[in-house]
DNA sequence: CGTAGCTTTGATGTAGGTCAAGAAATGTGG
DNA sequence: CCACATTTCTTGACCTACATCAAAGCTACG
């Protein structure tokens, strides 16, 4: 019955499976998994799930749609720190540090489980596995923002929106939510800029310049890859920062 | 006699120190930690602790130095991801997800201790509050990445720098390596530059701007403060994302 | 079917990059 | 303690990637 139970998880969510990519889970562990989506939320375009200075805010798994946290800063410009996707675990960093640097935000309808302190999930102690995995999860993240880090830091706009298309198209395949000719991106230009550090009058002109190069199209909501081969070459892309073959930690 | 030996870790080591400050550490996990303190190492300048692209990496934990770990790019140029001073631990993420994604140095002479995968630290069932204690360690870590990407993504140079310093002097006052006043600080302009995406001669520019407007004097290996709370003001400095008062888990 | 938010484009401005070259520091061997 | 080499710092002249400002055409949705 358990096991059935079990089972269920990993077919049904993409988190658990990403966790189970990380650590064997045991039967209990699942089941703790298991139990959080019982509480699901959804949340409109234009609210609020975290804001940023909020004190003992929740962590939250995605189940649909996109999410963006960002910071706001003093003379009103904006950064994106990061794209959620479905099976993203958000806001871990806040829920456990008590207080949150950023605002989170949809930017389309979603649904998503809440993640309450209360959670068997965050008794570490008891569930140590667990607290491997999400360790784990946080470092990957990690990864992630490092790559932001070197996009904002070292790379021209041209090759940052190359890069950062590529890798939101990894990210969205290993969900099931693109193929290799391309994916649905609910981003506006405005989204872009402030996740890449722009202006949204640069952003277009980025685009048209990348789709004139027959390189990426992104036009209607949608990104459809030109030649993916001579996009990777150009962005200086690897794929080795998003999988994770071989975890460390049994 | 096991007693007195963990009070010494937590006298000796900033590292113990602040995982102990995220968990309440019994006096299991503190031993676990003093064991480490046994396999010291030195690296000299100019040498790598890890390098880009290495497979299975150790981790260490900074004793004495500066270290740098940074990106080098295709075009040869390079993103100085996160600067360690002493009581940091380093490359957690290359060595539990086995492989690194960045290079990391020495900027002065160092003393550290190496992590291996064999260490207990590392076998997360068996040290459940460890684990949970790094996992926190390496969720502040995010945020101290997060403020270097809304320095790169959003502002300007002067207060990028501004902003940078500040940080530097807070986390060295950590470790008693900093006063009210100012710090010693082994960095080249070389080094700002590829931490702060700029170049070294833009980097000279800028601390001489802030040399006039007596905000703050970055000479011969000292940073001076020149007017605090006019250079807090200009940065935007806020210290909430480094200091962690009220951990989450017991 | 109007209005509010996106996208696109042009003209112009500027922060920061590039190139170059000399001056200080710092280190090294004698 | 000094000559010499090497790295680092500093400054000037000039350039370019991206920002800013402005305005017109889309899209979409109430």
């Amino acid at each position: 019955m358990i096991e059935h139970h079990s089972l269920r998880v990993l077919q049904e969510s993409p988190f658990a499976r990403r966790l189970w990519s990380f650590v064997q889970l045991k039967e209990e562990d699942l089941a703790v998994l298991s139990d959080l989506y019982r509480r699901r939320r959804a949340f409109p375009v234009g609210g609020e799930i975290i804001h940023q200075g909020q004190i003992d805010p929740s962590a939250f798994v995605l189940i649909s749609g996109w999410v963006a946290s960002y910071r706001v800063l003093a003379d009103g410009k904006r950064q994106i720190m990061d794209l959620h996707l479905p099976g993203d675990l958000i806001g871990l960093r806040s829920a456990l540090l008590r207080t949150s640097d950023c605002t989170v935000e949809p930017i389309t309808p979603i649904k998503a489980c809440e993640l309450l302190r209360s959670d068997t999930l965050f008794d570490f102690t008891r569930t140590p596995r667990l607290a491997t995995a999400l360790l784990l999860d946080a470092l990957q993240d990690q990864a992630l923002i490092n790559e932001h880090l070197v996009d904002l830091g070292r790379r021209s706009a041209g090759v940052r929106m190359a890069h950062f298309l590529l890798e939101l198209g990894s990210r969205l395949r290993r969900v099931g939510m693109a193929t290799c000719a391309g994916y649905d991106c609910p981003l506006s230009q405005y989204h872009l800029a402030d996740a890449l550090g722009l202006t949204a009058v640069h952003v277009n002109r980025v685009l048209r310049e990348l789709r004139e190069a027959g390189l990426l199209t992104f036009q209607r909501s949608r990104v459809t890859y030109g030649n993916y081969d001579a996009l990777v070459q150009y962005a200086g892309f690897e794929t080795g920062y998003l999988d994770q073959e071989r975890p460390l930690v049994a």
